[in-house]
DNA sequence: TTGGATACGGAACGCTGCGTATCATAACGC
DNA sequence: GCGTTATGATACGCAGCGTTCCGTATCCAA
């Protein structure tokens, strides 16, 4: 471990720039995201940002895990769908209430089309919030509440998919979205049938 | 309507235009596209493109219609579950089998922070979706199949979402996903309750 | 047949923004 | 103090968008 010589780096210059950089992004997305405009609101110079970052979309893959990580997992409430319910309502609240929505917004684009963001991402978000539904449903199963056949791939993509298709698509990311959709991957949509 | 005068607009040149911008987005995505690219490739002046299309987004985004376009509707089967899967399979298989994929895929990135795509999109595409669903169902409610108090658009993002969702996040797009999808919206994954 | 209008492929241009380089200066460890 | 590294500022090269011009080609109408 060397020891740091010479001038240690900022924090205040750091944080400066994390913050005008989520505000610029929220404001006009990534595409019109200029650097030198995070820069001039963070009070920086454009050399101190590539000091810390190597590219325009590090810097926004950053943004997105530091909003991401406040992760609260889901305790035991003795009830298979209120803590279905709290954990989908826990994303369609950081989405709707938190800078989260405009930056994942302005970010879902690079999504698909950029490993650089996208791998990491996939790695971290998508791989947390599977296996918390895993967990979830380990324990409804348990508890006798879901079937034991019950595929915890396909329902986190039934429980988070939607909200993301509305994310990209448009369409209320309104609270009762939540209890809609769990209620429906209980009961399904068929009429009763015995099994 | 006034009549055109002077030389009509090349169809040749048209079509060339749209042929290599579908390979090169492919190839490359929406960000790397270049239009220089897309005019060399075309055998065409660059201006020629921008006398059709305003931007490279309209560009993207007509390429993305003529895709979506050929749209089937789907006849009553006399099952609904069938239809359903029917109608699953045909996306999940435009989207892998199809340039739609790709396409899709570098477009995803411009539907949620660039309205001149994203709402035209929403108008045909997401629109047709619904209704199509939607008629699907009305099918099973009047068959008896499904519960009459089954909610479209729910069923609609339950549907369509998670193929969307592993489109971006990553994920077998397998042509197993349809059933699956359809089985667990029919059936829920709660053990048997009586209604 | 001829002339006006429009489109063609090709080339050059201005502009913007990314990422790099270079400055004089500031803040640290020794 | 002295060497080292970071800081804010500014200038720069480069790439790509969208525009403009060119000489030529193709249509319609007179």
């Amino acid at each position: 471990m060397p020891i740091r010589r010479g001038r240690p780096r900022s924090d205040a210059a750091h944080q400066a720039i994390l913050d005008a950089a989520r505000e610029l992004l929220i404001e006009v997305g990534f595409t019109r995201l200029k650097l030198e405009h995070v820069a001039a609101r963070a009070g920086v110079g454009k050399a101190t940002i590539y000091r810390r970052w190597p590219s325009k979309e590090s810097l926004a893959l950053d943004l997105l895990l530091e909003l991401t990580s406040p992760y609260i997992a889901i305790p035991d409430l003795g009830s298979t769908r209120d803590e279905l319910e709290t954990l989908v309502g826990s994303i369609i609240r950081a989405l709707t209430m938190t800078p989260l929505g405009p930056v994942m917004r302005a970010l879902l684009s690079q999504f698909a089309g950029n490993p650089a963001i996208g791998d990491p991402f996939r790695a971290t978000v998508v791989r947390a919030r599977r296996e918390e539904v895993a967990r979830v449903m380990a324990r409804g199963v348990a508890r006798g509440d879901l079937r034991p056949d019950a595929d915890v791939e396909i329902a986190t993509e039934l429980l988070v998919g939607p909200i993301y298709f509305r994310l990209m698509f448009g369409g209320d990311l309104s609270p009762r979205l939540g209890p809609q959709l769990v209620e429906t991957l209980l009961a399904g949509y068929a009429v009763a049938v015995e099994r």
